[in-house]
DNA sequence: CCCCTGATGGCAAGCGTTTTCCCGAGCTGG
DNA sequence: CCAGCTCGGGAAAACGCTTGCCATCAGGGG
């Protein structure tokens, strides 16, 4: 294991010196000659400098923490190339962290990113508006902060007291409401994602706002927020006999689990029932029917959300602009 | 930032019996009245551990580190799901490096890890046969495992001198191809990927065994390893005139794009012609008709890699057993 | 010709841990 | 009753690096 001493010596040259030479500390110039010698020794050496003792030499360390629920869902996946793309731009690893949706976990992880002394903490998604866990989360949040002195971007979910970053999900669930009454249809089921959960609940009141009075929501049904949820929501909307013209997901793969249900029932799309989603993830594109949604730039997202803790920009809570996207699936 | 020496002040013990009581050193032993001191300071300070300083105090870090090519890919993210599954029950974070398929940042983030000290190194999918790049790589892997004396995992790819775990690439494409035979088809094309990678090389070949003289291979058309190089392959393949009666992609985001492709042409999936893909990535279960395809248990791969690397299981390269699955896609 | 200044090299003090080593206290067995 | 242990606590070294500070040297102004 070559260290930084084994290069001065090859260099012969002291310590700091060619500390000095291989990462170029400000307000210090090394001598042209003696900065080629380290550099070269180094190289012969193949010398890697060890990225732990500088982060404790310098008291703070170059890496960045990324929380998701489950990275093969492509709304996280989507988020957290941008994320990695704009934290190795700015020179910073990232470490992943997988909740699978569960909160205790997320904390652990936070704990984690507070041992490592992260330079930033990007936590995406999907809180809950449980009074308790909220707290709890917001505590380690806290901590974290207190003890690392970087800041957290929240992506998707401007709850707690730290910059974040999020897509118009009120807004935009409103314009799409708006969008469909406007293509004539005229009742509506919304499959809300848990009770709990605040991005649902935002897309929720958003759509029904730009409802207004136009149209009335028949069913409100609740269920997790992935694939399976959606699945098994349309299921229940099917079951309960009279279907709406549209039935309107909070989430992207909640609708293609709503798509696969209404298709295993007989049912063809958008003729006997129309489905939107929110999100756009990348994998829509390649389901039929194509499915109307809200597009969210979720690379950007993540890319704005290291902006926000790697750059400082702290400028409150940023809103994205979404746009409806109409697509077959909900063809009158 | 409340240190160690913090606790051990607050508890009135050293900083050594500090340290001692809360990771419990082996070979000593603390008693358990000062132990329930230390533990209820650090709780009390909320205290934790500098990662860094443990890592360089014991000379060993507790990162691993994944690098895969494109994680909003469901490929990647459901091999990186495993990893992430595994590895943090091994008690490591992972850090996720993403190569958007430039080796040169493959390279890049090889060193990164070697910086790091990462207690491991997974490196999952796609390399080319390409000489000079792969002794490239080969060398920045060898200077990590000497640097660092741990060990490395490729999934996907046992090309290079170290411990991998790879699916039935040849075998099962040889199986997939017999079962298509079975079920009456007789002439293929190929989409195989770059020409220069070796897991389409691989499944290429397979499927040419196993179709042996009992059918024929009209078209082998290279492409990128992605959803739009299927797409693109595809439309080749549709304006060359006549059509096999089943397309083989080597794996199924390019049996996506394909599938896509054919649709686009107005050709109806499998009476016109049959898709067949690789890997059964989730998402696939999403789209009609169903994909024929042969399934890689890619969350194991993952878990599987990180034993290897982590357990020091070596066993040589691993060969996982892979299952062919009929679908409708490649119905007669 | 001397003193001051600016540039550049090196020494050594940290950074927060772990771990080695030493030490005293209490036991055990002869 | 004492030599020889074992047990557990603490002092201090070590890990690999950065950086504050001092030292040295060359050059320039008075």
């Amino acid at each position: 294991m070559v260290t930084l001493s084994d290069v001065a010596r090859a260099a012969g040259v002291s310590l700091s010196t060619a500390s000095r030479a291989i990462n170029g500390s400000r307000d210090r110039t090394v001598s042209p000659e003696l900065r080629q010698r380290v550099l070269s020794a180094a190289e012969t050496l193949r010398y890697a400098p060890n990225a732990a003792a500088q982060a404790i030499a310098r008291g703070r360390s170059t890496e960045l923490s990324l929380i998701v629920h489950d990275i093969t869902d492509p709304y996280f996946s989507s988020i957290a190339a941008g994320v990695t793309k704009a934290a190795r731009a700015a020179g910073a690893s990232v470490i992943l962290g997988v909740t699978d949706h569960d909160p205790q976990e997320a904390i652990a992880l936070i704990d984690s990113a507070r041992s490592h002394r992260s330079q930033a903490l990007v936590l995406v998604g999907g809180l809950t508006d449980d009074k308790t866990e909220l707290a709890r989360l917001q505590s380690a949040i806290d901590e974290f902060v207190e003890a690392t002195g970087s800041a957290v971007a929240l992506v998707g979910q401007p709850r707690l007291a730290v910059r974040s970053v999020a897509p118009a999900n009120e807004s935009g669930a409103a314009d799409l409401a708006r969008s469909l009454v406007a293509l004539g249809h005229s009742s509506f089921a919304i499959l809300t994602g848990p009770e709990r959960h605040v991005t649902g609940q935002e897309r929720t009141a958003g759509f029904r706002r730009g409802l207004g009075t136009a149209a009335a929501v028949s069913q409100l049904v609740p269920s997790s927020f992935d694939r399976d949820g959606g699945y098994g929501a349309m299921r229940e909307v099917i079951a309960a006999g009279t279907l709406p013209d549209v039935v309107f997901a909070v989430n992207d793969v909640m609708a293609v689990g709503a798509l696969v249900a209404a298709r295993e029932s007989g049912l063809v799309v958008p003729d006997d029932v129309g489905i939107a989603g929110f999100d756009d993830i990348p994998t829509l594109r390649d389901i039929v029917p194509a499915l109307t949604t809200v597009r969210v730039p979720l690379e950007r997202l993540g890319e704005i959300a290291v902006g926000l803790v790697l750059a400082d920009d702290d400028h409150g809570p940023e809103e994205l602009p979404v746009t409806v996207v109409l697509r077959d699936s909900t063809r009158r």
